[in-house]
Formats: C-alpha cells, sequence, structure tokens
DNA sequence: GCCCAAGGTTACAAAAAGGGAACTGCCATG
DNA sequence: CATGGCAGTTCCCTTTTTGTAACCTTGGGC
C-alpha cells in the first residue's frame, strides 16, 4: 500500500476562504460527481466524439441521460457542442480549454481511485465484517 | 483565465483498464462526490476532530447526515473513529493513512474548484441566457 | 414503401439522497 | 431537580437523480 504520504504534500487554499452559501466545492463536486459525467469526460479526454459515439464508449448509459450530462457538462462550459449540417446532422462533443484544465486535477483522482480501489474495497469488507 | 493547458500533463491509465461493472471511479467518487463528504475530509485534514466539532466546523450539517456520511467514511477507510472512556465519552474522528493519501489528488481538484468556480458561475450564466 | 441511423424529447416510475424533529442514555453543573 | 452537552438513533417526509419506454424528424438504402 501506497497510502502513506507526508502531509505538508497538501495545500488546502481553501480552508481560509470557504463559503458554505455558495460553496465552489459543492458546485463543482456536484457536477462531475454524478454516476456519467466523470466517465463522459475520460471519453473526450481522448478525442472529441459523436453522440452516438459516446453511447458506444459508454455502453450502459441510457439516451436520455447521455443527453442530460452532456447539458449539464456544456452549462458549465467544461465541454462544447458543434452541429454540422451534414446529410444526417452530426454533433460533435469536446471538452473546452475550462474542461481541459478541469481534467488535469480530475485525472490524479481518477489515477488514485484506479490504484487504490482494492484498498477500498478491502476496508468495506472489513467494516461489514464488524 | 489560466484554463489553458497542455494535453500532454494528461495522463488517464485507467482508459485501457476500465470495466464498467467493477468501476474504480464511481466507487471512490460516489463517496467523496457526496454533500457533506468532501467538507469533512477538508475538516479532517486540519487536525483530528470531535462529532460536535465537526458540527460547528460544517454549519449547517445535521447530526443525521454527519453520523451517515462519517460512516460511509469509515467503511470506506478513510476515516478513523475512535472512543475514548471519558466521563462524557469523546468520539474522535481522523484521517487514516488511506484517507489522506486520497486528500493529495483531491486537494487538486478543491483547489481548482475555488480557482475556477467563477468561470463555472459565468459559462451558467451564458448558457441559461441563450 | 419500409426500415434504419442520427440525435434527440417527453412522460412516467423507481430509487437514492437528503432534511426535520423527536427521542435516547449518560453524566455534570447550578 | 431541571438544564445542558455529548454522541448518537429512529421515523417520516420531500427532493433529486436515475432508469424505462415510447415517440419524433430528416434522410438514405433496398
Amino acid at each position: 500500500m501506497d497510502a502513506r504520504v507526508s502531509s505538508q504534500a497538501i495545500r488546502l487554499d481553501i480552508l481560509e476562504t470557504l463559503d458554505f452559501n455558495n460553496c465552489p466545492v459543492r458546485d463543482v463536486m456536484g457536477q462531475i460527481g454524478g454516476k456519467w459525467a466523470p466517465l463522459l469526460l475520460i471519453s473526450l479526454s481522448e478525442r472529441p466524439y459523436r453522440f452516438s459515439d459516446l453511447r458506444r464508449s459508454v455502453p450502459d448509459i441510457s439516451q436520455r441521460m447521455l443527453t442530460q450530462t452532456l447539458r449539464d457538462l456544456e452549462r458549465d462550459g467544461f465541454v462544447a457542442r458543434t452541429v454540422y449540417p451534414t446529410k444526417p446532422p452530426s454533433v460533435e462533443y469536446a471538452l473546452t480549454p475550462l474542461g481541459r484544465s478541469l481534467l488535469v486535477p480530475l485525472s490524479g483522482v481518477i489515477n488514485w481511485a484506479e490504484s487504490n480501489h482494492e484498498a477500498v474495497r478491502a476496508a468495506r469488507i472489513r467494516y461489514d465484517a464488524a
């Protein structure tokens, strides 16, 4: 387990300025903490995708949730939606600069999740046994 | 806006191995994406806290949600709960090494949220106007 | 003429998350 | 003896989120 880290490595500038009524943490995490948003952001970090490509890349998402999550990400400025007037109009979704900048810290959490998934599952089993 | 970043800075090891039925991203984000968990983790990153101290430090949380969120964080191995048999028993909550290691990448997202909160709010206003 | 793909929307149902208030047991203080 | 702090638990209700399924339009291929 590489879970040991010197606490000096952590800087939380937020602690001094946190406003609970207008909380940036909630505002951002509320979106990226949804069920599908992180997965879509991961896919889009690779390259732009069309609507149907995203459906295929995230197999168990419904059309409804895909539309809704993309609209939310677009609203927050993380994703840009571009309609190309081809024969059947095609719609491309791509990360904006803001979305790409979010992915820098977010990918840290994602990689942590990958690395420490087993430790979390083990902790749950220990807790549930007691 | 410092939202521009070279995409080379992003490494998503997860892309090749992602299993949608046993998804580490969901497993971890599901917890830390809750309404109260990030705020509690931030408080606990400072120092261990007792139950009532946490209530005071996160003023609008109810007793019910505080207990429940702490139990979830304990179950996942992020927080340790220690009961001291003092006159009125006092209960201390502290980050575990696993919890502290999570805070390293998580604080990156938190600081991003602080820095880019205004950009997100501005994007929302633009979107809602159209 | 029929069916399919793209890119959705709408209505409805189910499930999960969160909130409010009351109640508990223990001990201490005034 | 009443009040208040600590650390919760329980019940019930509302809100939010997610899922299921059906429907829509335009255009192309067979």
